[in-house]
DNA sequence: AACAAAATATGATATTTGTCATACAATTTT
DNA sequence: AAAATTGTATGACAAATATCATATTTTGTT
């Protein structure tokens, strides 16, 4: 689905490596965009696609994650409104090393990889954003690889209901705003979705989290960051 | 230890972002460099510590680690001759995440951080060059996540065996040329040193592996990979 | 060479986590 | 509304891994 708006008062411009665009660059960009409409679990792109140009996340949020020889789907990220999406696979010239699935309805723009080359070969401030995402991006890798390596499921599922709670907000009821099923969430921490859901009922029984069918509230963030 | 040499033909070049500069950018990366030698088991840097500036491995391999919580070092990665180190923590202006430590007696120079980012705003193929060294390093980092979340500790051990030998080679007698100690292979692999030469002693008594003394040999590299 | 210190090895055991089976609940389809 | 499908929950058990104790070997130091 096309759509026609302008880049320059999007909100993907506030807060990603974009904000270095100056007018005429947006005008150019706005002219060669797609925007598509993704519905909760469709993809945007699977591993192994070719890609060819980035995404940005207009609204809506998605999970970047990989098939491992166990056939368990490993979610590596959750990517939300404001930031762009295949970056690393573009810049290494390489397909793409993880699939991006809807968890939401989505809105995204898809700008062609020669759009954003030039922009990189033009304009300085821009490369030096996207290479600090990127970093930043690094760092969060290695310090989650060495929480996998490290830490017990009990702490990783602990640190990321909090994280998603902190993350992403909460319902005005005080759930996690966001939706994941068992499994996404067992495909976050690394573990068997049964081991999720038997921490998790643990979690409850103890008073540190309350559920309600799939809705999960974390009831005192201090006692259950201490109990990990 | 300062030292004079020129960067022109130092092999840092050849295998890095490094080869996009020109003879002028090498003419004054000379001048600005400092070489130190870093004798075995002596830190470059540690984590927190404020670097500025990136080093380039002119000889020897040295660890990237993070001390987590358990009191454990996790190893991230080995920097092998040829690579540079400490550029994310130079981008993202922030302290390091890993400490560097040298596995062998090492070889590296020092570039002042100003330097390199006048590189950054003057030669854009160099910037380039960074940002897919890096977009490497996450894709490296992401995978090595997936397999620390949901591979056996043996799968690690015997991946990282095979890696270690593709890697940095044989000595003559087919050993693996670099020397990790247990509790280093362990700290690769994410698992308690027990553990490892527990297994590694398993691989040996089903003859996988040869172990004399510190030195571990792979005798079958399929047989080992199908046993995984 | 003798000693001390560190690294490697192994056994016994506890804990964590995964797997399989099954029950129950919620959601979707017919 | 009933049936079918999917997701969540829990028990029983097996497997993987960590921990602690203690040898044994290797390495470094005096």
């Amino acid at each position: 689905m096309l759509c026609m708006s302008k880049c320059e008062q999007c909100i993907v411009r506030q807060f990603s490596s974009l904000k270095a665009l100056n007018k005429e660059e947006l005008l150019k960009m706005a002219d060669c965009k797609t925007s598509y409409t993704i519905k909760k679990g469709e993809a945007i792109f699977e591993e192994g696609e070719i890609t060819n140009g980035i995404y940005c996340v207009k609204d809506g949020v998605c999970k970047l994650s990989k098939l491992s020889d166990n056939g368990k789907d490993q979610i590596v990220k959750l990517v939300k409104p404001g930031e762009l999406l295949g970056q690393r696979s573009m810049i290494s010239e390489e397909p793409a090393n993880l699939s991006a699935v809807a968890l939401e309805d989505m809105e995204v723009c898809f700008i062609p990889k020669n759009e954003i080359m030039q922009f990189f070969s033009e304009n300085n401030q821009f490369s030096m954003n996207v290479m600090r995402t990127i970093c930043d991006d690094l760092k969060v890798a290695d310090d989650h690889m060495v929480d996998m390596a490290q830490k017990t499921v009990r702490q990783r599922l602990v640190e990321t209901l909090i994280y998603l709670e902190e993350t992403f907000g909460k319902n005005d009821d005080g759930s996690l705003h966001i939706q994941l099923s068992r499994e996404e969430l067992a495909g976050m921490i690394g573990t068997a979705t049964e081991s999720c859901i038997r921490l998790l009922s643990e979690l409850n029984k103890s008073g540190f989290v309350a559920l309600t069918g799939k809705k999960i509230t974390i009831v005192d963030k201090n006692k259950l960051k201490r109990f990990a």
